[in-house]
This record gives structure tokens, sequence and C-alpha cells, in this order.
RNA sequence: GCCUACGUAGCUCAGUAGGUAGAGCACUUCCUUGGUAAGGAAGAGGUCACCGGUUCAAAUCCGGUCGUAGGCUCCA
């Protein structure tokens, strides 16, 4: 029956389970007609069209090797597809091997991918038959939401499928692919329905273009910021606190630096900072609706007959210093930013180094405003939004997210609210998505999202409106007629965690700090130890500059001090001999630029400390190439708003 | 939390017909005083994640726990 079934077969075990027939045994009377492709495609709709048609090519190997594999749903995705399966035992690498094997064997042979069209319930009565339950349950699905009257099976060789296409004219075009990951994946994204095995590839046009996909991932892998934080001795995990980072000296500094300029900006902002604790009784959370609704996330001590909280977030304390006395129009808008420390008690397969932790401090603040200014607040903070990420070079994207079907309040005010953002991002001429119904049930937010090395998108910022919470602690001000009015808060974090952005900073510049930020800022490099004496002498004036400076006076030959100060990409390396201590002099290498020549000290101080003054981003970015749009540039660099 | 894989020196890793452990880097000491990415020698360092089981014998086989990675789910 299969055309690949006369493969050797280097399963040991009988697979178990219920025989499974699989549609091909049962079509044979349907007419599978030619399968047109169509001219003058995109290179992402090739692609797409690609590797859709790898993943049934997949299926049909795994079939083969599998005969009571039922299979579930196969979609191309980014760089590749997968598809998932409900086999009879767990998959081993061996088993991708030999999947990938038979694969590439009917890749070669060239079987057209070829098209029938037949009535739904006639379909279903096929797949019914084949005992292939989860093609069933989709047939359903469909036929609820768009009710067509036919639906159309792809085959190719011993394989035929539901599907939608489009596909490829032959497995003869499937030969640039790679498997990469098996996975356990929920039917239907459901955790209370099976989990089925999920297999992951990669699949491109040409074999140039898969190679270089494969090396990208490499180049990825080496910009992990875990193995940079090693690296670099910035931080650690231990298994005594999983989730949670613990700095060292050298990432402290790092940190710390990143938390100055935050304090900075918000002084410079008209930002007010509080400090309250970090542990509660749970009253606070009941009165947020935190304990009903995120209780789950939460840390619960409980002490004695006392159930206190460890803060899974700022607002609710925040609130309660609002509350704390009467308020006037005249303080508004309130700024009010708090770096608390707070714990969210995470699941343990969701943990992901400094992306996705358990204890982590927010650039946190809340803004108490009324109704008229809701716009010119927003533009203010996506204001600071495009500061702080110009920056750091970072490129980001802005999207609305407007009133959910669940949602608190009048929608009248939601309106107004909606309107005044959208006013907000237009008048800063800003470019920006709408996720219609996107929202928080109280109240509409931008989500900024900024893009990583891996093309991946992390969402730092987040500006969201609150009506609801204004309610829950009565807030209140006294307005100019000398009513009682409801502000409005805003809640807003532009660099969202210092955890999280530091990774994503990391992984951004290959571990290759701005001067501002790096933890030994220039690193002095005495020749032999007849020049030690001036090389502190070198230290005392990058000293009194406010820079953070070291001398390497190990009885190391000044090769290794390069070497090891390269490594741990010191931007500046300032090397002193008998020759400089002669003259006054210095000779300075930088991370960024390589020997630069000899320099009067008190010049190269003043241009570190220049840099340091101005945060400059003397950082060369190389930015990973995007592999889905040849035709667009790669990532850029700068941001673009 | 669910699926799969993994857990050997501070780090990166080797160690399969079960016979009480190795390398490189780092560290310590000594020699070396060297001009822009690794000078040389010696030494020290591990109850093989933890708990239990099988066995004369377990890093190795089995079970459990914890942690990590990649997914899934979740992400006010």
């Amino acid at each position: 029956m299969s055309e690949i079934s006369d493969l050797p077969i280097e399963v040991t075990e009988a697979p178990a389970g219920e025989p499974v027939l699989q549609p091909s045994d049962l079509v044979g009377d349907v007419t599978f007609g030619s399968n047109a492709v169509p001219e003058g495609e995109s290179r992402a709709q090739r692609l797409h069209r690609i590797r859709h048609s790898t993943a049934h090519l997949m299926a049909e190997a795994v079939v083969s090797l599998f005969p009571t594999a039922k299979v579930a749903t196969g979609p191309s995705i980014e760089h590749g597809f997968y598809y998932d399966f409900d086999l009879p035992r767990t998959l081993t690498p061996e088993d991708l091997e030999e999947i990938e094997r038979r694969m590439k064997k009917v890749a070669k042979r060239g079987m057209p991918f070829q098209k029938a069209t037949m009535p739904i319930a006639q379909a279903r009565e096929l797949f019914e038959k084949a005992g292939q339950s989860y093609k069933v349950e989709v047939i359903d699905t469909i036929q609820e939401k768009q009710n067509p009257t036919e639906v159309t099976l792809y085959r190719q060789g011993a394989f035929v499928d539901l599907c939608a296409g489009p596909h490829v004219s032959s497995t003869s075009r499937l030969k640039h692919t790679k498997l990469t990951k098996v996975a356990g994946a929920y039917w239907r994204g459901d955790s209370n329905r099976p989990m089925l095995q999920r297999i992951y590839g990669t699949a491109w046009e040409t074999q140039e273009d898969l190679d270089a996909y494969l090396q990208f991932l490499e180049e990825a892998k080496k910009r992990n910021h875990k193995r940079l934080g090693e690296e670099l001795d910035l931080f650690h995990f231990h298994k005594e606190s999983p989730g949670a980072a613990f700095w060292t000296p050298r990432g402290f500094t790092v940190v710390q630096s990143l938390q100055k300029y935050w304090r900075e900006l918000g002084d410079r902002r008209g930002y007010q900072e509080i400090w309250n604790p970090l542990l509660y009784k749970k009253d606070l959370y009941v009165r947020s609706g935190h304990y009903e609704h995120y209780k789950d996330d939460m840390f619960i001590i409980h002490q004695e007959d006392t159930e206190y909280c460890l803060k899974p977030m700022n607002c609710p304390d925040t609130f309660l210093y609002y509350t704390s006395k009467r308020r006037s129009f005249r303080e508004l808008p309130l700024r009010i930013a708090e770096g608390g420390i707070l714990h969210r008690n995470e699941l343990a397969g969701a943990l992901n180094g400094l992306f996705r932790v358990r204890q982590f401090m927010q650039d946190d603040a809340h803004i108490f405003i009324t109704e008229a200014q809701v716009q010119s607040e927003i533009a203010e903070v996506l204001d600071i939004v495009k500061e702080v990420y110009s920056l750091f070079g970072l490129s980001y994207e802005f999207t609305l997210s407007t009133r959910p079907e669940k949602f608190m309040g009048e929608p009248a005010v939601w309106d107004q609210a909606e309107a005044d953002l959208r006013a907000a991002l237009d008048g800063g001429g800003t470019v920006y998505a709408v996720d219609e119904g996107g929202g928080a049930f109280y109240g509409p937010k931008i989500d900024i999202k900024v893009n990583d090395c891996l093309g991946r998108k992390w969402q730092c910022a987040t500006v969201q409106l609150d009506f609801q919470q204004p309610i829950n602690f009565d807030m209140g001000y006294t307005a100019s007629d000398n009513s009682r009015q409801r502000p409005i808060v805003i809640h807003r974090a532009v660099f969202g965690t210092f955890e999280r952005f530091m990774g994503v900073l990391l992984e951004h510049t290959a571990g290759v700090l701005p001067t501002w930020m790096s933890p030994v800022q220039a690193v002095v490099v005495p020749i032999s130890d007849k020049s030690t004496d001036y090389a502190f002498e070198v230290l005392a004036k990058l000293k009194a500059a406010g820079l953070r400076a070291e001398v390497d006076d190990r009885n190391e030959k000044m090769n290794l001090k390069i070497r090891e100060a390269e490594l741990r990409k010191t931007p500046y390396m300032i090397v002193v001999g008998e020759r400089e201590a002669e003259l006054g002099t210095c000779s300075v290498r930088t991370y960024k630029d390589g020997p630069r020549g000899a320099f009067e000290v008190s010049a190269i101080v003043a241009e570190i400390a220049d840099k340091v003054k101005t945060r400059e981003f003397d950082v060369k970015i190389t930015p990973l190439r995007s592999f889905d749009n040849e035709d667009e540039a790669p990532v850029e660099t700068e941001s673009e708003y």
C-alpha cells in the first residue's frame, strides 16, 4: 500500500494501540487531480507552500513508521513547520533520524501532490472510517464555523490529508529540510485535552538558505543571554531559588547603571519615587481583586492565623499611598514611581533565564490623572518610551488594544479613552497596530514590543489605562468646583522589568554593553611591574573622573591581560609601559575599534567620561539576518517609530 | 502544571557489555619582566544533583524528588 513501506523499519518494538486505517487505504474511488501552482507568488507565499507541504511529507513518513498513528494538524510556521501526532509510544532522537531519512527518500523520488474535492459529509465518513478522530473533529469544526458543502483533500504518495492547501507540485521541491525538535503539545492548545507529540522542522527553497538558517541558529545560541551572563560573570541561577537571578558584583553594577538612569529619567520627567513593603495581608489583594483573579500566581505565606502575600505588582500598595490623604486637582497628574521587588509564582515550565523569572523589579509607575489629561499624559509616556529605546538602539512596535467583550465601566468612557490613546499615538507620528478587543477588562492599553536578535518579540513596556481600581480603592480628588471626582490611573513601565530588559539587551548587543553600563569601563594594563606605579597614577585619574576602572597588576603577560579584557568586552584597555610613564601618556585600545595609539591621559579620561555622561550607545550592532523576508533589509538597529 | 531530553571538578565536557572517575579552562605555588587576544612547570580540587531499590559491586540499571533546556499551557 505505502510508497515507502518497503523501507527498512528499525523499530524494535511492535507499535501498540488500535490498528488504524489510513485515509489512503480508503480513497480508491476518489479522483485526485493536478495541483496547479500559480505564477508570481511572493517568496513568503512560496515558503509557506514548501513548509506546509513538508509537514505533509513528514506526516507520511511518520505514518509509514507508525501505522497506528493518528494525525492531528500540521501548519507552516515561521522558519518551518510542525505536525502533531498521537503515537503509540514516545519518539526518540533515532526516530527523528529515521523519519528524516524517509522524507528525503520520498523527496528524491518526486511524488506529485494531487488535490481532490468532495462533499464534507463524505470526507467526515472517510476519516471516521480511518479512525482519524482528530481529523473528524477538525471537520466538525469546519462544518460549524464555515459550513462549506465541500472540502479538499491532498495526496502525495501514500499519504492523504484533509487540507485547504496550497501545496507544491511535487515532493521533489522539498529537499532542503531538517527536523529540529520534538515536543509535547496539547490537542487544540487545551491543557485539559490529550497531549500529542509535535515534531518541528525547518524547510527552505535552497540548500544555501537551509545552511544559512542553521548557522543563524548557532549564532543565536552564542548570543543566548544565559550563556553571556556566565561568560561575562554577570549573574547566576541556583536551584535554591528557581526563577530568581543572583547578580554578581559585575552584573549588579550593570543593573544599577540602568536603575540610575531610570531614576534620573523619572526625576527629569516629574516622577516621585516611593518605597513600600513587600509583604501584605491578603486583604489588600481581596480589595484590588487580585486575590480572586490572580491568587494562583501569588506566593502566599501563612503566619499563625494570618495570610500574607508577597506582592506580585506595585499598583495596590501605590494606591494606598494615593488614598493616604485628600487630593486636589492641582496635584494631577500625580506621577508615582515604585520599583518594588515583585514575586509571581510562574509555572515551573515557564521559567526562562532572565526572560521569565519569579522575582523581578519593574520600572513601574502609576500616574493619577483627570479624564481631560489622558491624551497629553499618554503622549508624554510614549515620548519616554521612545527616548529609552532609542538610547539602546532597539527597534520596537506599538499595539493599541481596545475594549474587550467583558469590560468594566461605561462604554462612553472607554470610547473617549480609546480616542485619546489614538490621538496620542497619532500625534507622535507613531505607527501602531490595533488589537481590537485585546484590552484589559479595566481599560484599554498600548503594548510595546521590542525585537531581539532571534527575531522574537518581547513585551517590555506597557501603558494601560485603568478605570476600575480607582473605584475599588475609592480614589478621589477635589476639582476646581469643589466637587469630588474620580481620577483615572495610568499603569506604565518602560523597561518592563530590569531582568527581562537585561536579557533582551544582552542578546541584542551580543553582550557588548555601552561604556556607561559596563561593569569595568577601563582596565589599565601595565606592560611589566616596572610600570605598575604609573598604572596606578593613571587609575587615580580615571577614578577621580568617576569612572569604573581597575589596574590589572597580576604577574601575567600583557597579551593575556589584553585577551581577557577583550573577552570580557571591556570598552577601554589602557596600556602603559616605561615609554608612556616617561611621556605621561597612555596607549589606548578599545573594544569597538582596536588599538588607537598614544593619548594624553587627561584626553582619554575626558573622552570616556563624556561617553558615560551622555550615555552614548558606543556599540557596533551586527544584526542577525531576517530569514523570511529576503526582500526586506536586515533588522534595523536604529529605532523606527 | 503537562510532554521530551538532560544533571560528572567553579566552567565546558569525556567516561555503554555495572568493577569505587578523566581532559581543557579557571584556581594555588614556583619560574618568567613580557609592547596589544593564551609564557612555562608543579599542585590542589569531585559522597558522579538528591533519596530509595536491584546487585558481591551502581556515575552507569530501575523508581521517586529537585533543578535545567526546548516545547505546550499561562502571562493583570
